[in-house]
RNA sequence: GCGGACGUGGCGGAACCGGUAGACGCUGGAGACUUAAAAUCUUCUGCCCCAUGGGCGUGCGGGUUCAAGUCCCGCCGUCCGCACCA
């Protein structure tokens, strides 16, 4: 045969066969070990990009290598298809959501097909199918029945022109992202998941998670923030109506001497009393209200207090006044929305004392010893020994903190508490296109689930999105019906669920999908947990915490006998591109430019542009490369191979023409390569050099395929190559040829099969093994020694291996180089490592 | 501010447990094949110098060691996450 590798033709018989042949598609029922390889599912925006590309290459390395190394491999992809895009579509395009997703599906299903991933469609599923979302409403009224639901009241970013709640992230600058209006603060009733339940289970569980990144574990535990310390109230001096006490908490009771003032937040209760009685404790909390809460903000607008008439007695001493001020500082949806200010040992509340003159008060030191040194100009934080703090002097900060605990439990004041900063999880969505809450609103008898037998509660199709707010809410008719308790008129629930409840649980589903319930206990704890999750680290807290909560949630009603759903994590790093920039300021893409010498101009126009920072590709900075061109160009196995050959996975990757072209160039070296074997063959002498090499790369790719560590195996993928081509013809390089396919098969697979084919090896390489190396050869009996002088590298030779300490001295003072180093004069001591030095010290 | 990661040629990056720094790829130079080009092959490619040799080199400054990219101390810089968290 001759000519070039056309992946065209190559890329399209494989996939074909491999369907035909259903290859990839998961026995649940295999006797042999199961693996699970998955990466995030996508929104189905319309087209892949090289972000997608890069992220389900590497796991389709994993499912493959796997496989052929005997495994039953679920390697399944789906649609993460609720979401506002959707909307957002139908209101300017004019057509249903779902029409909309359903074509972008289309669309991208194929265009992953081209890329030949190893996946198995048969469990393909899409979120927004009733059949996706209808068990999904089961499973959230399991969780109502087991008190795991509730609804609470709770404050929402309100969008007056869209007319609907926006997510912190869609807040910009305090506008709405889409219709710039001011955002507003409003009360709604809301659906939440009770995840503070499970708040240190999640926490504690982030230990025994050791295949994933130390990172994403720590944004995690940072994220979930648990304290532990003191509840305590201090009372009044005087009550305002039915107020007589300020409850506090602290991660530093030892410092309850050390207290100067109170600070409340501005939604306080207390401060809502104050503002109603007194027009500047008003107008300072309106101040509050309008102040943004972005970084910049709080940066500038300093530290703010409003004195109060109130003030509070000392728990500890009742005749020790503090004056309780409104603060700006003091957020209210955390801990009790109250404080007291240690300013001698806290920056902030030192910041305060120092603007308000309040006194500062030494209450920790070195030692008993520092008792009447003043603080400086920065509060002390650490911890140390106790002083002017009556019955607690001269004990260790953890000492008096566990003191005062116990004092106020034996005296009732406080109680020893851990708070967290996680909250809640608020589900509800004012939406469409999302999966309907399944609770019917009576007047009579409250929130009444909707019955099993009635689910899925589907949404309507014929919605207008003519006008903004919920479709669902305008409905004419969906919301009007009858309680399932009463049978009196009522009305359905109008809110959506939050997409995140869709990605929480769409693993399980794809383990087990039997159509009468959510999933098959049994069968998906054949598979679960997740052997490999693969997916962008923006997902580190929201979509994996939810859904690690979501797996504890069904442990803890019995569904599923499961701690932890992702065993191994890993976050890849993203696929970047330079950005460019015309003389205006305004984004030009790749295409649209070109290098002339060192600068760059406008293809167009010819104008010079400037080249800004490489930066993840993205619409708005129009730096995106196409997958699909580059595919139509090179075939899928060249872009596979690109995408895992330049970084390591973890670290972004910077898209160039050159990398794809050498990607492009080795796919034809390896089909030169093995268009060469047989022919005229040398028989005889094996050739021992080349064997080495190659068990030693069946070790070493094996090894880096098994550390994610792609961008290791390919180099020494490309190493075995150039020794194969270097060697002369004999049966060990026809070998060598035969084995460098297998192990080019997970990165490169329709490559392999077609080689495997021309080698006529009969099968296909994806039912074949994995090749084993044999750890004899992995050893040379040659080894090269170093020999330096004095540190320095000065000569090396060659030596047998395992040569001892006087042998390998004597070669190393025989060098002539050695020699002239040491013009006469001998060593003072010589070092030998075995095998792999020897150093002369003069 | 707090927490984390990182810093190696023109570029992306290798380097096990402290033991030959720069594997492999890209770019570039020279040559072969060709009427020519593409493709391919061979070969060189960290910097400097008084070049069969030598000096300097892993952000900067110190230290430990026979030996430091790797360990310790102190800086500088870049990126990421969180952010008035009581």
């Amino acid at each position: 045969m001759d000519g070039r590798f056309d992946p065209k033709a190559a890329d399209r018989r494989w996939q074909e066969r491999w369907e035909d042949e259903r290859c990839f598609e998961a026995d649940s029922t295999s006797d042999k070990p199961k693996t699970y390889v998955l990466e995030m599912f996508p929104y189905p925006s319309g087209r892949i990009h090289m972000g997608h590309v890069r992220n389900y290459t590497m796991g389709d390395v994993i499912a493959r290598y796997r496989k052929m190394q005997g495994h039953e491999v679920l390697h399944p992809m789906g649609w993460d298809a609720f979401g506002m895009p959707a909307e957002n579509a139908a209101m300017e395009r004019n057509i249903h959501p779902g029409s909309w997703t359903r074509a972008n599906i289309g669309a991208m299903r194929d265009q992953l097909k081209r890329i030949g991933f190893a996946l198995d469609w048969s469990r393909e599923l899409a979120t927004c199918d009733p059949d996706y979302y209808g068990h999904e409403q089961a499973l959230f009224l399991d969780l109502f029945d087991a008190g795991l639901v509730y609804r609470k009241e709770s404050e929402v970013n309100w969008d007056p022109v869209d007319m609907t709640v926006l997510a912190n992230e869609q807040v910009i600058d305090g506008k709405g992202w889409r219709s710039g209006a001011s955002v507003e603060r409003r009360k709604l009733n809301q659906w939440f998941l009770k995840i503070t339940q499970f708040a240190d289970e999640l926490l504690d569980g982030l230990q025994a998670l050791d295949r994933w990144p130390d990172k994403v574990r720590l944004m995690q535990e940072n994220w979930i923030g648990k304290s532990t310390g003191l509840h305590f109230r201090f009372p009044l001096v005087e009550a305002s109506g039915d107020i007589n006490e300020i409850e506090v908490f602290t991660t530093r009771p030892d410092t309850i001497f050390g207290a100067s003032f109170i600070a409340i937040a501005p939604g306080h209760p207390l401060a809502l009393a104050a503002a109603a009685a007194d027009p500047g404790a008003s107008a300072f909390v309106d101040q509050c209200k309008a102040g943004g809460t972005s970084a910049a903000e709080i940066e500038t607008a300093g530290k703010k207090g409003y004195l109060t008439t109130y003030s509070a007695k000392h728990p500890l001493d009742h005749d020790w006044p503090l004056p309780v001020y409104i603060a700006n500082f003091v957020l209210s949806d955390y801990g009790t929305g109250a404080l007291f200010g240690v300013p001698g040992h806290d920056q902030r509340d030192y910041d305060f004392a120092n603007q308000y003159q309040l006194a500062i008060k030494r209450v920790v030191g070195a030692s008993t010893g520092e008792a009447g040194k003043p603080i400086g100009t920065e509060a002390e934080i650490g911890p140390g020994i106790a002083v002017n703090s009556q019955f607690l002097d001269g004990m260790t900060s953890a000492e008096a903190a566990s003191d005062v605990i116990r004092r106020a439990e034996i005296a009732g004041w406080g109680q020893g508490s851990t708070i967290y900063r996680l909250r809640d999880w608020g589900v509800s969505r004012q939406r469409y296109w999302g999966t309907p809450i399944p609770i019917i609103h009576c007047d009579t008898c409250g929130a009444v689930p909707v019955p099993r037998d009635q689910l899925p509660v589907l949404l309507p199709e014929d919605v207008s999105f003519d006008t903004p707010s919920n479709p669902l809410d305008r409905h004419p008719s969906w919301k009007n019906v009858d309680c399932p308790k009463c049978g009196a008129a009522a009305r359905r629930e109008t809110d959506t669920l939050d997409t995140f409840v869709n990605s929480s649980w769409y693993f399980i589903r794809f383990a087990s999908q039997p159509s009468d319930r959510p999933f098959d206990r049994v069968e998906a704890e054949t598979w679960l947990p997740v052997a490999q999750y693969i997916g962008g680290v923006e997902h580190a807290i929201l979509h994996l915490l939810y859904a690690r909560f979501w797996t504890r949630a069904l442990k803890h009603i019995g569904q599923l006998g499961l701690d932890e759903p992702f065993a191994g994590l890993f976050t890849q790093g993203m696929v970047t591109h330079e950005t460019y920039r015309a003389g205006d300021g305004s984004w030009l893409s790749p295409g649209e430019v070109r290098k002339d010498g060192d600068d760059w101009v406008h293809i167009e126009s010819g104008h010079p542009v400037v080249p800004g920072r490489i930066e993840k590709m993205s619409k708005s900075r129009r730096n995106t490369i196409d997958p699909e061109p580059i595919l139509a160009k090179y075939g899928a196995d060249a872009v596979r191979w690109f995408m895992l050959s330049d970084s390591p996975p973890e670290r972004d990757l910077e898209w160039s023409e050159g990398g794809i072209e050498g990607a492009s160039r080795f796919v034809q070296r390896v089909w030169r390569l093995v268009n060469s074997v047989g022919g005229d063959a040398v028989s005889g002498d094996g050739n021992e050099a080349l064997d080495r090499k190659l068990h030693r790369t069946i070790a070493t790719v094996g090894e880096a395929i098994d550390g994610l560590q792609f961008n290791k195996a390919i180099a020494q993928l490309y190493e075995l190559v150039t020794a194969i081509e270097k060697a002369p013809a004999s049966p060990a390089r026809d070998i060598a040829v035969r084995t460098l396919v297998l192990l080019i098969a997970p990165m490169a697979p329709h490559l392999a099969e077609e080689c495997w084919d021309f080698l006529g090896e009969g099968g296909m390489v994806v039912d074949a093994a994995w090749p084993d190396h044999d750890p004899a050869k992995l050893i040379d009996d040659q080894v090269t020694l170093a020999i330096q002088v004095n540190g320095k590298l000065r000569d090396t030779v060659t030596a047998p291996l395992g040569l001892d300490q006087a042998a390998a001295e004597a070669l190393a003072l025989a060098s002539e180089k050695v020699q002239r180093q040491l013009a006469g004069a001998s060593p003072r001591k010589v070092i030998v490592v075995r095998d792999r030095l020897v150093n002369i010290v003069l």
